[in-house]
DNA sequence: CTTGACTGTGAACGCTCGTTCACATATACT
DNA sequence: AGTATATGTGAACGAGCGTTCACAGTCAAG
């Protein structure tokens, strides 16, 4: 029904990365009053679209940077999305915990291979002094940066690639965690 | 020098997902002037950090939806992250060209294998009804959903694996494409 | 045709916005 | 000490905001 103003407004939304004003949305949607607009806008708020904080100001519902997700592949694409939609999420809160720690980088090689990160792959990584057995991390051994599984067995630790060509990294000098791998993004 | 404002501001926005008004500034900042706020919001400009629309209202740099690149896994990390960053970037905008018309997939068997595609990723689609030879599609054969390689020599269509345990697959009615694979993500 | 529910117009209102004064205080330089 | 520069306070201002009137046109039900 009233989709056509949805999607402008969704349209607005991703420009312009705001909501737009009630005089934004008379022209946004062809109106000559604010007045219905605010009819309008009422009707977003009941439908859940839009929200207003506390100075009034409108709030894009979570929906506006999502993107739906549909289960699993085999189960295909439904005929109409907007009635089977399990979820939707936002890929950056879906991925990122912490906002100010987290970095991306290249992977160079492809000693992390049989782990399915291969070389142009990207990483989403935290900065952390310590990891987990069995965790990839970004670390320092004796002054070389590597992407390898963090191993811990007592206090023994050592670096362990995804890769049979490579052997095993045991730190001669030291070996400090720089950061963990929480995500790996490939883009064709 | 102002990164404690910065990060403040950086902060309001990530929890309200719009700028904060100068008289939420004041209270964010510890200031009792608007005067404080309005010399402080324009530093800002003068570093890029924020600037202005036509309505004076304050809009975020694109930093503030970003996470910093920081190049390859062997060059490690930057002692000083701030000065080393050659870029930023926003997952979303970086793996999403059309956003309507995009879906994400959670990935359910190991045909894909070799391609370094396991069982769980998610994968980011596009729909489209069509594709080129060698890309991976999610494809309608047959009345069944599967993701593949999409593989074309002169008008002939099928189905390629990338796992030797499989065989390709021709189809015997029909073979529609649904969507084409435009990303994965592994989260770990 | 009459009635009532919608839907849009146009104008008015109070409120908060961002801006801009004058002025006070602190810091640095001569 | 004296002066300039930077930084904050407090008050005032016009403008545009979102809201809310009264009123007109459209459409379906009775």
């Amino acid at each position: 029904m009233y989709n056509n103003y949805k999607d402008k407004l969704i349209g607005f939304y991703n420009k312009d990365r705001r909501m737009p004003t009630y005089t934004e949305m008379m022209s946004l949607f062809g109106f000559k009053s604010k007045n219905a607009v605010s009819r309008l806008v009422d009707k977003f708020i009941e439908e859940g679209i839009v929200s207003k904080d506390h100075l009034g100001r409108l709030v894009a519902d979570v929906s506006f940077n999502s993107i739906p997700m549909l289960g699993y592949v085999k189960a295909g694409f439904p005929t109409d999305v907007a009635e089977e939609l399990s979820d939707t999420i936002n890929i950056d809160d879906y991925l990122i915990n912490k906002k100010g720690d987290s970095y991306m980088l290249t992977v160079d090689g492809d000693s992390m291979i049989d782990a399915h990160i291969t070389d142009g792959d990207m990483v989403l990584v935290e900065k952390t002094n310590t990891a987990k057995d069995g965790q990839i991390v970004i670390a320092d051994v004796d002054g070389e940066f590597t992407m390898k599984y963090f191993r811990k067995k007592g206090d023994k630790i050592w670096l362990e690639p995804a890769n049979k060509d490579f052997k095993p990294i045991h730190p001669k000098m030291y070996l400090n965690i720089t950061a963990v791998v929480k995500a790996v993004i490939r883009k064709y």
